[in-house]
DNA sequence: CAGATCATGTAACCTGTTACATGATTTC
DNA sequence: GAAATCATGTAACAGGTTACATGATCTG
């Protein structure tokens, strides 16, 4: 489970909420990896049967009390486990291409909208990644002088924007390629 | 349900048994998306239930009877409804770059293990997609007559390609900048 | 005065994986 | 004689999403 070994990563900084952890998924690895507080929660308690996390809890009036998570030395030999453990790489799962696979069935124009309407969504992804994550760094890095870990932050945002990149220049590519054609060459060649 | 649409899909070219249709998913979109047989027939059924496919069976001795499917009126129209239907970009979700991004818990040497060990994978798929689906393609070009069909099918194997050649690029770049550090850089930077 | 922020959860549901069950025929 | 191919499924489990529940305080 990798929600698990985020949140240890996450703990390992600083003990924090469930509420805080969420926020760090948000601004700094949700372009790879996200989780909703629903998931969080319950998996927090989970782990800290497990003994790899402690809590305490911080009383408060008139909002629910903060659980604070703090990492055990289990939780930090777990963590450090599964670092190493060789990772595999997920095959992608993307309907989008199912309907490029099965485009046949389209017209020109439809088959252009879809590929028209992905482009657009990877270049705003691409201009968010390269606005939003790039600040979020350096703000990461002045709060909490991590100065060593935000170069493997910014190879992480280097991959994000690789891939958006891929898919602008295949969405770009292909939209010529089928603008190109004659309407009368995209009908007939079956 | 995207599994929905890409069984629709293939029936769309012709009827076959949920056996046969894992087939075609293993031979010539399992790059972007598969299903496991155990998923397949229940999934057959319910969208018999829903009007989408006829089922006839064919009997035989020795092997369990094969069910032939077949898409109706319903089935062809939810399919091109959903073929025109705006797809999403589903956010990337990979394990892998949460280790990259707590990479600063481990050595130079178990940092480049990782990298090396995920370059080799892309590496192999790459391999993969130029020899079999390319011949995939070919193959089903002959046997189905499906000229017109194919240009589309090669479509979303240039993506394939694409993606693991981004992987490929980032992970030798990477490889690179940290055999590029000294000893005392690596460690001596946080 | 509406919406975001802080702060916790539970329950139902959907999708997909793994394990189990059966068994003849063909190929190496 | 072992492994792949043909051909069907069911059941348990894992991971993640959506909806529901509560409610004060701060910001525009």
């Amino acid at each position: 489970m990798s929600l698990k070994h985020a949140l240890l990563g996450f703990l390992n900084y600083a003990p924090m909420t469930g509420y805080e952890l969420k926020q760090h998924f948000d601004r700094s690895i949700y372009y790879f990896w996200n989780a909703k507080l629903s998931q969080i929660y319950p998996t927090l308690n989970r782990m800290k049967e497990e003994g790899l996390l402690m809590m305490e809890v911080e009383y408060q009036e008139s909002k629910p009390n903060r659980k604070v998570y703090h990492v055990t030395d289990a939780g930090r030999e777990e963590l450090h486990r599964w670092l190493r453990e060789p990772a595999d790489a997920p095959p992608l799962r993307i309907a989008f291409l199912i309907k490029i696979f099965f485009g046949g069935k389209l017209t020109k124009e439809e088959i252009l909208a879809q590929l028209r309407h992905q482009l657009a969504l990877h270049q705003e992804r691409l201009a968010a990644y390269q606005r939003e994550v790039r600040d979020a760094i350096r703000q990461n890095v002045e709060a909490t002088g991590l100065k060593r870990e935000s170069f493997f932050w910014g190879l992480t945002l280097d991959m994000g924007i690789r891939y958006e990149e891929s898919w602008i220049e295949w969405c770009q590519e292909t939209v010529a390629k089928i603008e190109a054609m004659t309407n009368n060459m995209y009908e007939n060649n079956s």
